[in-house]
DNA sequence: ATGAAAGCGCTAACAT
DNA sequence: ATGTTAGCGCTTTCAT
């Protein structure tokens, strides 16, 4: 009385009628051990060649294909390297095509991990998530952006890019915030503005130090005292830039600045945008440059003048790197590629210095 | 005699110098079973106030979380969504930046894999690595542009992303790729264009065809016929586009389009420079216009005009899909999501018609 | 409350 | 040439 739902219970054997093939599953219906089937699929000496063909076709047969993790338990190494990511946003997944492209030819693949934000405790994913895949799924790992000091406790090599806590424990990659943050500085001096003022990154983070001490560089080459009321911490982020960039742009008058250089694109973009709301044009009233030049800087009206860090080639520069680890091939602790200023709409000179004193036809 | 490079054998215990923490290190140094700990880092019933204190404090001190590998071995489930991708390129990272936005506040992370191109068969790669994760790593799997067909016998739910056969077995989420096309013709058509050429795709992906079917219709639509000389396939690639893009751009004359429309960015983006190299002008002598909208697109000059796919958009719907299949909500088989045409630099109108048969001034 | 033991799928010694 | 066994790190009955 089975309906047509009731599978015709085909053979109550040890298969499960949902689930993954398994090891098991072929040396059954080949009619030998797993260790013959295990020796096959690996190539192994010491199979006879019409066994070993007869379970190639049922491997095939049943789309076998060994489990990555009961593999990696086992054995000593995966052949795959781990990026290790808070979040898949502009700024990972561009350094992601960069180590994608590094990792073609070298017989390693690409296991992109994202543990963070959500859940535990706001920092230490990068540890939580290295701990997890360390020695067991991985055998090398590329961490973005890390918070907090790692340390190779995990026994696999480790390259940490960009990492906010500055280069100490790890191999690290980086760009030269301090040169790019000093360049944009200078962009909008040669332009003629002199009232520049900075929305920061978060002051736990080594870039947004760095950053800042650029731009203080760059003003007291020039002569111009830093003037803390046009310094402030933005933390990288749309929504904490928000109070910030109001209090920058709102200063009445003379007060307000005719520049602004931002920590990253993502604080400059949203800078823009309340200047937008506050009838501000850029660059005519004011002039915005930002950092990183990730894709998004070129979506606005106008794109965004930025200082680049070259991703691509940091990814595929963190990817040759953790290989040489992996390889024993000595590396320097620390690279650091340099950064180069792309000019876009969003800078433009000052407006017309308001009259000054003693000018013919003030007031 | 030892070097400074041996260390000095610090504790011949059961503990490997190198290596990660295990939940056996944990159990010694807590002097409990690795049942206990297990517990108690599961916050399972059954153990003392005290010895939990205890298990805890070791757990802190020596930096230990359970590996996913060994637990997803074990257990049912990982809370673990894979994105099974053949290589990390600008479209597969737009879609996973939407799928990683959508996946905040869920409690699942997301695990990017790589398996594609090197090594094997180059079709196939999406099999495989469903194969090989499926099951045991992740709990549910997002496949971007399939090249074959999934069928769901690894047990887990799947949900393919613009899948290149088509929408068959699986769960799909795709875009509208005939009226996008449609919409790129027309829009060259509106702009007075008449000799509009065709850069294909690979004729054996789904989408391709599709393309070129809109690109037919909208011809049709308006009256003209297809010149099968200004039809060439491209092969979605910069290097396989670069023959057919010559070809087309060196017709003498008349003969010559005075606009492309692409099937996707990247071969859009090469026949530009293809035009450059040859001294022709864009928009001013020929319009080009591709599919897709990755940012690569914005960074051409001029930039490029181009039929948006709502990627970020199209992840995300992707991740509520298969996370709705996981929980056992019905979900419809197919997700078709609108394109929409993004007018940029690289279309204008034709340059001045080449004097007609009974022209006045004619040679 | 705690621990011993089995087993997830696989590979690598070690028999036979 | 093939099979048996142990064990990777972990969770989970099942005893104690």
């Amino acid at each position: 009385m089975s309906t047509a739902a009731d599978p015709p219970a085909a053979g109550p054997t040890t298969s499960p009628p949902t689930g993954r093939v398994t090891i098991s599953d072929v040396a059954r219906v080949a009619g030998v051990s797993v260790a013959t089937v295990s020796k096959v699929v690996n190539n192994r000496y010491g199979v006879a060649a019409s066994t070993a063909e007869r379970v190639l076709a049922v491997v095939g047969e049943l789309g076998y294909e060994s489990s990555l993790v009961a593999r990696s338990l086992r054995r000593q190494s995966t052949n795959v390297v781990g990026v290790l990511v808070a979040e898949f946003e502009p700024y990972s997944t561009e350094l992601l095509k960069g180590i994608s492209s590094a990792v073609g030819g070298t017989g390693y693949e690409l296991l992109a991990y994202s543990g963070g934000s959500d859940g535990g405790v706001p920092g230490g994913w990068e540890r939580r998530s290295l701990s997890r895949l360390a020695g067991t799924l991985i055998d090398a790992a590329i961490v973005v952006t890390p918070t907090m000091v790692m340390s190779e406790a995990n026994g696999i090599p480790v390259v940490a890019v960009d990492p906010h806590t500055g280069p100490e424990g790890t191999h690290t990659v980086d760009s030269d915030n301090v040169t790019g943050a000093r360049e944009a500085v200078e962009h909008l001096l040669g332009l003629g503005h002199r009232r520049i003022a900075h929305l920061g990154g978060r002051s736990d983070l080594q870039s947004a130090r760095l950053r800042e001490l650029g731009y203080r560089e760059a003003l007291e080459a020039a002569g111009i005292a830093v003037d803390p009321d046009l310094v402030r911490v933005g933390g990288y982020r749309p929504d904490t830039a928000d109070t910030p960039a109001r209090e920058l742009l709102t200063a009445s008058g003379a007060e307000r600045p005719t520049a602004v250089f931002a920590a990253n694109d993502l604080s400059a973009i949203h800078l823009m945008e309340v200047a937008a709301e506050l009838g501000i044009r850029v660059p005519q009233d004011l002039s915005v440059v930002g950092f990183d030049n990730v894709p998004e800087s070129m979506t606005t009206t106008p794109a965004l003048t930025t200082v680049a860090q070259p991703l691509h080639q940091m990814g595929a520069e963190a990817l040759r790197m953790v290989l040489d680890l992996l390889g024993g091939t000595p590396r320097e602790q620390h690279l650091r590629l340099p950064t180069s200023l792309v000019v876009r709409g969003s800078t433009a000179p000052p407006p017309s210095p308001p009259p000054e004193v003693g000018n013919s036809s003030a007031t």
